[in-house]
DNA sequence: CTGAAAGCGCTTACAG
DNA sequence: CTGAAAGCGCTTACAG
């Protein structure tokens, strides 16, 4: 092992004490320019590179904010259905951290076994970020007794972990209604289906806005999707030709996520169907890819950037205030209108 | 701040000494099962997440591995031209940490400024992967002499800090000469011209593949690329509009990476020139948009995965050994063949 | 197999 | 403004 140097030498070696060579290398405290510089010097010269562990346990704050997201993918070829949706939050979550000044530990976990990088994670950073049921609630908990956190998405069950953790969530029932609405009322379609996700609360509160929307209008409501998948290309791709080889031909396709919507756009396209001539179909999510695709994703999008920001200052404010209640905070979402839904001319 | 329970909370609770619960928490070593019991009963009642910083510190080991990577974003609009190819790098290495134990920690940085958030990252890792002036020479070699460091893609000069840092490279060179002699030699198009990255070693050692595969051909070969953009997607469509209102029209375009190719093809459906049709136009890198958009990309595909791992395990050779000469390793690539090139027959 | 104790490398009251 | 010294919460030889 090469040896590192430490405060002491740098201390040495600007003949001061380590307390000196701390306030300048944290930039606040009022030190003697002259010692200001020696410090410095005794920092190039020697190549003294603080040691974030020591500086941590010290200081009692890493400067280090955590994500953990689920391990969809597993051993599996990460190539084949990468989830396009993480990326989007880790990139929000790393720019939000960063204006603020912190790092970003992220780490996939499964639910069940990781409990150890899971605990990794947790024991260094201020504060974690958890995408929904990526933790089993009695991890959290106890997670949360040590440092703030915030679930991301919807939980699995109203009340689990909600006195511990802080929710941040976007508004699944009412960018479900509306994009609904707009197939039903711009379109005139009436026969709109909807593919659903794996069991889960977004799905669920997306699924319970495409239903409000028909049920206001006087429409008959389906009282459960009209086909399940699991929020991958994949997925939706088998789903909706499963649904196609069984003869129907809905008008109108609302998918629970935009890579549901995107499988069922290439199932139509096999299917020799024309999109949104055919068969129109809208997304949720708003992943960059949808706007690349052809046609372009009619879809819900969620505000990622803020999504990020608001992460960020919900862990700040508790780091200020631990005492603070518990809360569940929505944010809104902005239909984008392309042309899968058939609002533009397709050549 | 709500009180926080130590290992010497736990160590009374169990009616152990504090090493018996290091050692039980760790795993390994062999301790009595009636204290192993009590030590887990005790954690669980105690709700006891262990402080990484102190860990760390006595451990000397993290369990954390960073990666830099430029932030070409700033403070603009972040949704307007991600950086795919990043997302890319850090999905795959994120996964090959996770496989050897790893947690991983990423911070965008300027070159410039930013050299806090640098040794934040630094300070706090077993091993840092760098991408290619990401980080200035004095702090990398600064960073190199407390732990390993690798820097994926090219550096900017072919020595500069090459004797402390590890390089990780993929087949520049040879992958634009086989994706160039594809178009010259399957679809029989001479007039192959090259849209340039920025000023990068990667762009340039793509440059001189795509060259090479005219000279030996014997053709006339370009002394400087056809027009210079900067990767991004925008870049690559405003380089290509500029050509073509310039009145050229290259039969087939060989661009430095995927985004500038997917900028050249919005670039030639807005002047009306059908791909592969009327120009052919290859990509480099292997970004899944590649395979979404219409025509699909032809490129050359980087093993994403591969350099993940290859990355992970070069930290940890050098972690066993630091005495280690500093290594150069290049990976190789594979030329994906897709539409854009002319090979399918399209509709 | 187990425990007492030193030590990891910083920061930060506390005096001065 | 500056320094001596305690302390942050773990792990790990070293004895036993």
């Amino acid at each position: 092992m090469r040896t590192v140097p430490t405060v002491y030498e740098v201390a040495r070696h600007a003949r001061v004490s380590t307390a000196t060579v701390s306030r300048v290398l944290s930039g606040n405290d009022r030190v003697r320019p002259e010692y200001r510089e020696r410090v410095f010097a005794a920092v190039a010269e020697l190549g003294y590179v603080p040691s974030g562990a020591a500086r941590d346990l010290a200081a009692r704050r890493a400067g280090v904010l955590g994500l953990c997201f689920p391990d969809l993918v597993g051993d599996q070829d990460i190539e084949s259905d990468a989830m396009f949706w993480y990326d989007e939050i880790i990139r929000g979550m790393e720019r939000a951290a960063r204006r603020r000044g912190y790092a970003l530990l992220i780490a996939a976990c499964h639910d069940t076994d990781d409990v150890d990088l899971v605990t990794t994670v947790a024991g260094r950073c201020d504060g974690l970020v958890v995408l929904a049921r990526t933790v089993p609630a009695p991890v959290l908990e106890r997670i949360a007794g040590r440092i703030p956190v915030v679930m991301l998405a919807g939980p699995r069950t109203p009340d689990e972990v909600a006195r511990v953790v802080d929710h941040l969530v976007v508004a699944n029932r009412a960018g479900a209604f509306e994009v609904t609405g707009h197939l039903l009322d711009v379109h005139g379609y009436t026969d709109v289906w909807f593919i659903a996700g794996p069991d889960s609360p977004d799905s669920a509160a997306r699924f319970e806005g495409y239903q409000a929307a028909l049920t206001e209008r006087g429409l008959p409501v389906a009282p459960r999707p009209h086909a399940i998948s699991d929020f991958t290309t994949a997925g939706g791709r088998r789903a909706v030709a499963q649904l196609l080889s069984d003869g129907h031909r809905p008008r109108a396709l609302v998918c629970a996520n935009d890579q549901t919507a995107l499988g069922a756009l290439t199932a139509l396209a096999g299917a020799g169907l024309r999109v949104p001539q055919d068969v129109a179909v809208t997304g949720f999510d708003g992943i960059q890819l949808g706007q690349h695709v052809r046609p372009a994703l009619t879809t819900v999008a969620q505000p990622m950037r803020q999504l990020g920001e608001k992460a960020v200052s919900m862990l700040e404010e508790r780091l200020a205030d631990s005492a603070l209640a518990s809360r569940l905070i929505e944010m809104p979402v902005r239909v984008d209108i392309r042309d899968s839904c058939g609002c533009s001319a397709v050549p």
